[in-house]
RNA sequence: UGGGGCAUCGUCUAAUGGCAGGACAACGGUCUUUGGAACCGUCGGUCGUGGUUCGAGUCCACGUGCCCCAGCCA
């Protein structure tokens, strides 16, 4: 249970499953707990998805749980209306948060009495400064803020107006309740952060029950412990809250206790996802509503039809790290196409429909055709498949009654008069099949006024006839009229957001030409067309491939049995189109070479010594110490008392770049637990050749995390560098003999692979084998 | 500007100091009654400069670039 398998988990190793894997190893938690803590101020979007991915997809991969919590701590913003639709969202996506949901408004009279615990410790103070006074008194990024004059106020006195607050007696901004931590701290974060505050406002669950309300920074911390959380994952932009996290854990409760981990946001491009901005869509009528399928939220990709499947493909395939990323459209796209084609049951409908007579078909022909192509059919396990209805059936069963007829509906952009190199459509004089239905060839063609192609007259020839390609079709008779919903992404550059503010930058006027300007204006194209009658039986969910053109599935809000209307959800993968497009664009215009040799500054000064450290600089240099190390220890007055004090009994030389490399961090923090007299031990026995630096290595990193003396462990381990090279040829002929393809790679030129060999050695012989020996003796035995 | 976070193919993501790997995209091919799918293959990367090391994406230093923090929002 405590290690997912590799093939079924949800989230792929990161640096949080690391985490809890350590976690549940040394027993810090009987299981773990997650929690997705939305504020219900707005409706989820695909970046709720991904992070809903990594709370309940962990949880699920550790045999843990994850709660689902409104984080409705401010009244002003949320709503009733908010949570339900977030809560719908979460249960479509298909996650489990047991029997009931968290709401951080059901915690606060808990939360009260923690307020209370803290002012009876000293630990918080009510203000009564102005907002604007607090901003002021809170300083800045790099002035220190000043104590308000309220910060001392006695226990008593913050108890008794820390009641009156919640009594209702102050107004909005009257009072608050702070910490009280650091005024002076480099992380603002830190400079007594807000716990309470008052809002006179009707909370869409508490009603008028209170007036005053905890900040984000208390409640989260308090509402993951009353849950059971024990890690809290949220994301970068809150690193420096969690000083203030740890603070309120460390006075407030006992472990076990939970811990919060940052990862990067994830953005996709050609959209953005800020409730301000997505509101401004909907309000300014770029979108139809929230809903609108070109939105990025969930009941937009929900009303789109994308299936919650395709939505939890795509977390895992973007993934987590602690950078924040753009996701490339085409991992949605891929995602919503690898999860529709197995499933959506294949027909025919044409979009911009082309007239064609067939001029020799003197009666309507009946055709049976399969819902699927070979290849679905052929990779079914239970060898049935999918009836529309979602009935499995056998594959001969699983077809429906299609009706040629002498006049029929054509793709008008399947056929063309003058056609480009390699179109494997119809043309004047040419023939295509049309699908399971028979090959015909176009005699005529006539045009309207615009001189648009407005009717095709065709032969229907026999089986065996050849065509160039094979196109889709619906019978002018028997189709059913539709329209067809086309969508495009919203914007047309990939990054709207960052592209504003470039614009932003470079004009003065900005207020009209922000990220709005690049709404793309095709986003949505409309079609009237005509789809085989089959589909009038199908249940109205049905999603489709509709051949050639791409996956649809009926709009749920407008579609009617009387006037069909369809989205397109995603279109097929389009390597003609694409490479059609690529033509005209290289062929239409000479991109311009841009300008080669750009000026970089090549400003690689040292930064500047003083004139102390110049002659420190000076001083190491002289004892034979690189420049590079010795520039470190002229700046850094505790590096260099430790390696003078380590020097006192070795040589300086062999000291330094131990303590500059391996040992620079800890000293520097002050934590090292290795001591100068214990490095000095050290590098006497590598000085002496007993060991490698292999060995030091290794023994500095592992006394750095016990404080054990260095020599002590080399000796308790029995660590001594083996320099024969008889006892380790037989270990180094053992590995090519059991590796018998990479020695054969390496031969044919992979020299990477001499790291390999080498790399087994030593931990072979628990790094104690001679590197350099090692090395020549593998080189001479691969050659 | 003080503090913090981050940097690996076009994109996303792996690699106890020891083979820079995977996925998506792109490109080429096989197959195909979908210019789809599937299959095979190709292309392509460690931000820069030094240092430590037998060996550095990983450790050290100095740069560069991006993101977050000065709400009684979350």
């Amino acid at each position: 249970m405590s290690t997912p398998n590799a093939k079924t988990r949800y989230v792929n190793p990161n640096f949080i499953t690391e985490i809890i894997e350590e976690d549940l190893k040394a027993g810090r938690y009987q299981k773990i707990v997650t929690r997705f803590p939305p504020e219900p101020n707005g409706y989820a979007h695909l970046g709720h998805a991904v992070a809903s991915y990594i709370d309940f997809g962990l949880a699920l991969d550790y045999g843990g749980e994850c709660r689902l919590r409104m984080d409705d701590t401010n009244p002003e913003a949320e709503k009733a209306e908010y949570a339900e639709a977030l809560i719908a969202d979460m249960r479509w996506l298909g996650w489990d948060w047991g029997p009931a949901v968290s709401y951080a408004s059901s915690y606060f009279e808990e939360l009260y009495e923690m307020a209370l615990r803290l002012i009876q410790k000293g630990l918080a103070y009510v203000d009564s400064v102005s907002p604007e006074e607090m901003a002021r008194l809170r300083g800045s990024v790099d002035k220190p803020g000043t104590p308000s004059p309220y910060r001392n106020r006695s226990i008593e006195e913050n108890l008794g107006l820390f009641r009156r607050m919640r009594a209702g007696e102050f107004g909005n901004g009257e009072h608050v309740l702070r910490a009280r931590i650091d005024l002076s701290s480099p992380n603002m974060k830190l400079r007594d952060p807000v716990l309470y505050r008052i809002v006179h406002a009707e909370h869409y669950r508490t009603g008028k029950q209170w007036c005053i309300y905890p900040s984000y920074d208390f409640a989260q911390a308090t509402t993951d412990a009353l849950d059971g959380v024990t890690h809290s994952l949220c994301s970068l932009e809150f690193v420096d809250n969690r000083a203030i996290y740890d603070w309120l854990m460390e006075h407030l409760w006992t472990p076990p206790r939970p811990y919060q981990y940052e990862f990067g946001r994830r953005s996709l491009e050609y959209t953005v996802v800020s409730k301000r901005k997505l509101r401004r869509l909907v309000e300014g009528g770029h979108v139809r509503g929230w809903d609108d399928p070109r939105m990025p939220t969930l009941a937009g990709q929900r009303r789109r039809g994308v299936r919650p499947e395709a939505i939890r493909r795509f977390a895992s395939q973007v993934g987590i790290s602690r950078t924040n990323r753009t996701v490339d459209m085409a991992l949605l796209e891929g995602s919503i196409r690898d999860d529709l084609n197995p499933t959506a049951p294949r027909v025919m409908a044409v979009l911009r429909p082309l007239k064609v007579l067939l001029t020799n078909l003197t009666s309507p022909k009946t055709i049976a055709m399969p819902y699927w192509p070979h290849d679905v059919i052929q990779d079914s396990p239970d060898g049935l498949v999918a009836l529309p209805s979602g009935e499995r059936v056998k594959p001969e069963k699983a077809v429906r009654l299609v009706t040629l007829t002498s006049e029929l509906y054509i793709e008008t952009d399947d056929f063309a008069i003058d056609p480009p190199q390699g179109f494997k459509r119809l043309t004047p004089g040419g023939a295509v099949r049309l699908k399971l239905a028979g090959v015909i060839r176009c005699d005529e063609f006539k045009t309207n006024q615009a001189g648009q192609v407005s009717e095709l007259f065709c032969t229907l020839l026999g089986e065996d006839a050849r065509a160039d390609g094979v196109i889709h079709w619906v019978s002018a008779e028997y189709g059913l009229p539709a329209e067809f919903r086309l969508y495009d992404r919203l914007f047309s550059v990939a990054h709207p957001e960052a592209e504003a503010r470039e614009l932003e930058e470079d004009q003065e006027t900005h207020e009209d030409r922000d990220f709005l300007s690049f709404v793309n204006p095709h986003s949505l194209e409309v079609t009237h067309g005509r789809i085989e009658a089959s589909v009038a039986h199908d249940p109205a969910e049905t999603r489709y491939q509709l051949e050639r053109t791409g996956y649809f599935w009926q709009d749920p809000v407008d579609s009617r049995p009387s006037t069909l209307v369809f989205n397109r959800i995603v279109t097929l993968k389009d390597t003609w189109g694409r490479s059609e497009a690529a033509h005209k664009a290289s062929s239409a215009v000479k991109k311009l070479d841009s300008p080669v040799g750009e000026v970089r500054p090549v400003s690689q000064h040292k930064s500047e010594l003083t004139l102390e450290q110049q002659t420190r600089f000076r001083a190491w240099q002289s004892q034979g110490i690189n420049e590079s190390e010795a520039l470190v220890l002229a700046r850094e007055p505790k590096l260099a008392a430790f390696l003078e004090e380590a020097a006192q009994t070795a040589p300086v030389r062999s000291l330094a770049s131990w303590v500059v490399n391996d040992l620079g961090t800890a000293i520097r923090s002050g934590e090292s637990r290795v001591t100068p007299a214990g490095l000095a031990g050290l590098v006497q026995l590598l000085e002496s050749g007993e060991i490698s630096t292999r060995i030091v290595k290794d023994v500095l990193a592992e006394a750095l995390g016990s404080g054990e003396a260095p020599a002590e462990i080399v000796r308790k381990k029995g660590l001594k560098q083996l320099s024969n090279a008889g006892a380790l040829e037989p270990i180094i002929d053992r590995i090519m003999a059991e590796n018998p393809d990479k020695v054969v790679a390496y031969r044919a030129g992979k020299t990477g692979l001499q790291g390999f060999f080498v790399g087994q050695v030593m931990r072979e012989t628990r790094g104690q084998a001679n590197p350099q020996l090692v090395q020549e003796l593998v080189n001479r035995k691969l050659s």
